[in-house]
DNA sequence: GCCAACGTTGGC
DNA sequence: GCCAACGTTGGC
């Protein structure tokens, strides 16, 4: 089983959001690199850290898990979307999403200097690749943010 | 709202 | 394939 990081503005999709709706479809990630994750490596089962970014304070404030693999992001398509890609077509739909369930609040969020602050999240990808919005997180890193975030069940 | 970092585009 | 111009992200 891998781990990841996705980042949301929380005014756009918060966790909020996702423990109201139960699950979603990852959609508008318009990366490269964003999209390869999504739709190469991702399988049901993965967890996920959810981060707000563009937040008071920006940081992980809950966990997910991929509900669904790779199914094209048909926002792409749609003229009328703000995702809308011409380049994109039903046969090379060029846009991919996985979908993610809700999991839990962090019991304490963890603000991004907080994170830089751990020393055993020495290294994590979100503290330095500030703009890649999906990411893998290291195992290791993964327990000890559920651990610091007050997830005991998760921290392993 | 500013702006640094960085990803993408397109001319050559 | 290089790289300048441009657009976007996201912390502050």
């Amino acid at each position: 089983m891998r781990y990841w990081l996705v980042k949301s503005e929380p005014d756009v999709y918060s966790i909020d959001d996702l423990a109201r709706d139960g699950s979603t479809s990852w959609d508008g990630v318009r990366n490269y690199q964003a999209r390869n994750f999504m739709r190469d490596d991702m399988r049901v089962g993965d967890l996920v850290l959810f981060y707000h970014s563009n937040a008071a304070p920006p940081g992980v404030v809950g966990v997910a898990e991929v509900s669904r693999e790779a199914h094209p992001d048909l926002l792409a398509l749609d003229p009328r979307s703000d995702y809308f890609d011409p380049r994109a077509t039903k046969d090379d739909p060029r846009w991919w999403m996985v979908d993610i369930a809700y999991r839990a609040h962090l019991p304490r969020p963890l603000s991004l200097q907080a994170l830089r602050d751990a020393p055993e999240l020495e290294g994590m990808l979100v503290t330095t690749k500030s703009r890649l919005s999906v990411q893998p997180v290291d195992p290791a890193h993964f327990a000890a943010v559920c651990k610091l975030g007050g997830l005991q069940w998760l921290a392993g």
